[in-house]
DNA sequence: TATTTTCTTAACACAATCTTAACCTGTTTC
DNA sequence: GAAACAGGTTAAGATTGTGTTAAGAAAATA
């Protein structure tokens, strides 16, 4: 069982150790932002431990590049009691919230149970892979960049979201509804971005934007990624 | 989205409704650990808000009553800061622990997180049945696809939905009445719009739909699936 | 601050879908 | 065999859903 924390201050990366000893995990450390992400890239840890008073970069960024190409398991941890900011830890995908200070058992009670979610959740990490081809479309989800025929193709930051969303569940139907909270949160409900974004992407990716080959139009229900 | 309440007293009811109002979620109260068990069982909600100070007995009791034979989420919310409390709590199958008092929208936010969990629970379930194959028709569930003999057929959302429906019922008679229902909600009556789907259905996926072989009629009664 | 990029929103055209009605065929009832 | 009934077929019009454009607001960048 390998644990990543994301800290930078030596006493508490000491307490996590200490508590640690007893239950056989094995901790990694990442002293920043950065180095997290790609760690848990290069190295998937079974479950993360984010501290959100990082040096380089706000945490909260950092859950959600994390949450760009994996679903493993994240608990924030903080000193900050503000409920907007656990508000918008959950919905970037936080799996629970810890606040500063804590008691060992139940620290590692809230692990135990994180780590329940997660098998359930194993099968479908299995799909997530670090790039994706389709047709003449590659979508590198590590390296963050889409090209058509080996070009780049540039994307704006929302515009990526949907393709890497689509592009995640190739030949499944995604609602609306599904996308609208997947990219914009819990609380969107109008479908008007969501066409707009679609026609920009088309005009990107599509020889005949009218006659989509990779995203098509489910009429009344949503889109759908073409399966080649 | 239908939420279980168990609690007793009637100030923190009403908060809970009061919260309540913003999200369209169904509310259900339980005012005993009694009650919420077998509420549980006859009417599975989607999610289960526990509160530990019950009148009858022990709310943590409770908790593991429900976990002998469901898995439905469940978060423990409790004045008592106490961790051994906590760490028994989540042990037994909690998925959050809440204390009195808590934000708004701190509690939405957990109830979201525990409803994502609950679905990647739920899709695994799902993975079971996520296509029928019925001759050379195959009904993809999960991608929400239909296609004969390897081809996509086009439908549309309600011939989708009818067709679905029919097979989820392989070989059975479906009434009129029921499927009428199940499509167009309990008000309608009129099978002329069921005719017509019918016929559309069956020019997009028999080869002869004069003579069709996967929706039989049932004259008098209604259509039945064909189990090959 | 100025400039560029991106996002949101509204308006409108066009396309897909749904409903309804009329008419057809075949079957059952008297 | 005629009438009544059940279901199938077609098509027109109404309704709803989607694509596209553009302008202004907001955000990011220099």
């Amino acid at each position: 069982m390998t644990v990543l924390l994301v800290e930078d201050e030596a006493n508490i990366i000491n307490l996590v150790k200490a508590i640690f000893k007893s239950v056989d995990y094995h901790l990694v450390v990442a002293g920043s932002g950065r180095e997290a992400v790609s760690l848990v890239a290069s190295h998937p840890p079974d479950i993360v431990l984010l501290d959100l008073g990082l040096p380089d970069q706000d945490g909260l960024d950092v859950l959600g590049r994390i949450r760009e190409f994996s679903s493993v398991p994240v608990i924030v941890v903080s000193a900050r009691e503000q409920e907007r900011e656990k508000v918008r830890a959950f919905d970037l995908g936080a799996d629970d919230y810890i606040t500063k200070p804590f008691g060992s058992s139940e620290f590692l009670a809230r692990i135990r149970t994180a780590l329940r979610h997660a098998n359930f959740r194993h099968n479908v990490d299995v799909l997530m892979t670090q790039a994706v081809n389709i047709g003449n479309l590659l979508i590198d989800f590590e390296k963050r960049v889409v090209s058509l025929n080996g070009e780049p193709v540039h994307l704006t930051p929302i515009e990526y979201k949907i393709v890497s969303l689509m592009s995640k569940n190739i030949g499944k139907t995604l609602t609306h509804d599904y996308i609208l909270r997947e990219i914009w949160g819990p609380y969107e409900n109008d479908n008007q971005a969501l066409r707009v974004n679609m026609a920009n992407i088309r005009r990107k990716i599509e020889k005949n934007p009218a006659q989509p080959e990779y995203i098509v139009t489910e009429v009344g229900v949503g889109y759908r990624m073409a399966d080649f």
